[in-house]
DNA sequence: CTGAAAGCGCTTACAG
DNA sequence: CTGAAAGCGCTTACAG
């Protein structure tokens, strides 16, 4: 059996109590300075861990948030939780990491399955196709606080942090329109999501006040990934009426669409324009580099964050929604004089 | 407080003793089958959840395995992550994740403060310049076990996995040998890294094999990143004996040079072959595609995964070593005859 | 300012 | 096969 120190180690070698000890561990409490030196000096020199499984169970607290997400192969996801990271681990907190696969099914389970006891908060990024949040519910009235980013289960009084989806979409479609596009087409993501539906609310609006319009069948939904958007923009280009331009729901889908257009030979760019959402780094590896909107995500992970342990450390701190703003970023695959 | 459904509750419910309650719970024990069923079913019923913090302080053990690793923000740590998870999901252990940011101080920082009471093994990838591994020691003499990956620590008692650097590099270098390149540089990470050392050898074999000569300059040494990689290239560039060709410690690397060529107006595979070490998803984007050595990151992780819950649960499991063979990749950026 | 005692939820010899 | 009791390491009213 593994041993280790305790503070009953130090309050023999110091011939005191444990509870003198555990007082002058904390600094909470009134304790006699020299005293409360004395343990400290011991705790250093005997290498004292305390024991959280044990200081979670008297306490009812233990130090670990969960972060649930459907993927971490992402730039955008990746980055977020090296932003929460940071935050956890310059305030003492660890992070216990589930990944659902971006199904609705192995969120439902992780999430009735969580170690909920030792567990003093939840940050999530819902899967696309969910639709069943009452597990949320649950862990809710355990008052384990939730907070959502990125994709958030709305009608849930929890805060929730967000980029400016709908003002990123608009005036990415507008720096198309400006450039001369006209026939923009949208290939976006599962319209489940909220995002996805802001997103398509900012392109729609943006035509809007240019009056443009757009058609049916130039509005495209599917997945979030490069083989979805080659797939879209195949669709695109198979139809009679086709699009002089894309505005993608993500990076990674105008990354594919920009290799199908590609390898038809259509010049990106001049002969059709391509926007993207999110700044992954890999739209500066395409070739044209990618337009996009660039997302603060190493932000969103720092402030999910420590809203979370606003949540934690005071019982009635009231929900909070933020929104980040978006940027634009003009690089290659916009404009028509390249 | 929060206020939890315990085995007391089930007790008390059916009129029974907490320790019949604990035994049913487990299947380990002569439990009357009656018994068992009842409890079980109702365990269900009150939708009780084990307390983690009550058994990892009865038992000692936690069902929490740390990884700590340099970055998560690119393919290979993501997708190594996700191996790791799916086997910690599927055998209901939770990954509690720390980011070092490939600082060795604050690697060391992260290990001398882990709730290592809390945690049955360790799942690690060092820092870049680590040369300290005595916390490592400390944290094994506590009966932790330890399984390293990628970057790992020699000298110490522990599994280990990794993928084939040596023959990987060997075969990309011969790759660009049989396509005709005969001034082969490397651009390689950090020199304190094993399977930078690595595939260094590998590299200088396969020259040694087709009695080719390197020189001193056309060997460099530096970071892991798309900029360094650009940097590299700008000094061999700048050489009055320019090599003909490239072997990259990584994808990141080889793109920061593919991209710095690119940018110089050389032709990347006609005048200058390239070749990475990775297979990131960015090495078919880039344009030409780059010829690389795929690693099996998501094996790499679910079998490290493996190991160490074979450690956790099998005191005296005798350490190994895997090594994964890489595989060739062969794209546009290493022929001379696009 | 300090100590003795009870308790957090679970496990596990020890009896029977 | 089951129960009573002690214990895991820490915290926290309660006395003094």
């Amino acid at each position: 059996m593994k041993h280790f120190i305790t503070i009953k180690d130090i309050a023999k070698e110091l011939d005191i109590s444990v509870s003198t000890v555990s007082r002058a561990l904390r600094d909470t409490y009134d304790v006699n300075k020299e005293t409360r030196e004395k343990v400290l000096e011991m705790a250093i020199k005997l290498k004292y861990k305390p024991n959280f499984n044990a200081t979670g169970l008297a306490k009812g607290s233990s130090h670990n948030i969960a972060v649930i997400l459907p993927f971490i192969t992402n730039y955008y996801f990746s980055t977020v939780i090296t932003g929460i990271q940071e935050v956890a681990y310059q305030s003492g907190y660890n992070i216990v990491l589930y990944v659902t696969n971006d199904s609705p099914e192995r969120e439902i389970d992780i999430i009735s399955n969580l170690p909920i006891t030792s567990l003093d908060g939840l940050l999530v990024s819902i899967a696309s196709n969910s639709d069943y949040f009452d597990h949320f519910v649950e862990v809710m009235a355990n008052e384990i606080p939730i907070v959502f980013f990125d994709r958030v289960a709305n009608n849930l009084e929890t805060s929730k942090v967000l980029q400016d989806d709908y003002n990123g979409a608009f005036e990415g479609v507008e720096h198309l329109i400006e450039n001369g596009y006209k026939k923009i087409a949208h290939i976006a993501g599962p319209d489940t999501l909220t995002f996805t539906q802001n997103r398509l609310r900012g392109y729609l609006d943006a035509l809007h006040k240019h009056q443009l319009s757009t058609k049916e069948e130039w509005i495209v939904h599917s997945g979030f990934s490069q083989e979805d958007g080659k797939k879209d923009a195949e669709l695109l280009m198979s139809l009679a009426d086709r699009p002089d331009s894309i505005f993608a729901a993500n990076d990674r889908k105008a990354i594919g669409a920009i290799l199908y257009l590609k390898s038809k030979g259509i010049k990106v760019g001049e002969e059709m324009g391509v926007v993207g959402f999110t700044n992954d780094p890999s739209s500066e590896i395409i070739s044209p580099a990618l337009t996009t909107i660039a997302e603060p995500a190493f932000e969103i992970g720092k402030k999910s964050c420590e809203l979370l342990l606003k949540h934690i450390e005071r019982k009635n701190f009231h929900p909070q929604e933020i929104v980040f703003p978006g940027k634009l970023i003009v690089r290659e695959s916009s404009s028509k004089t390249i």
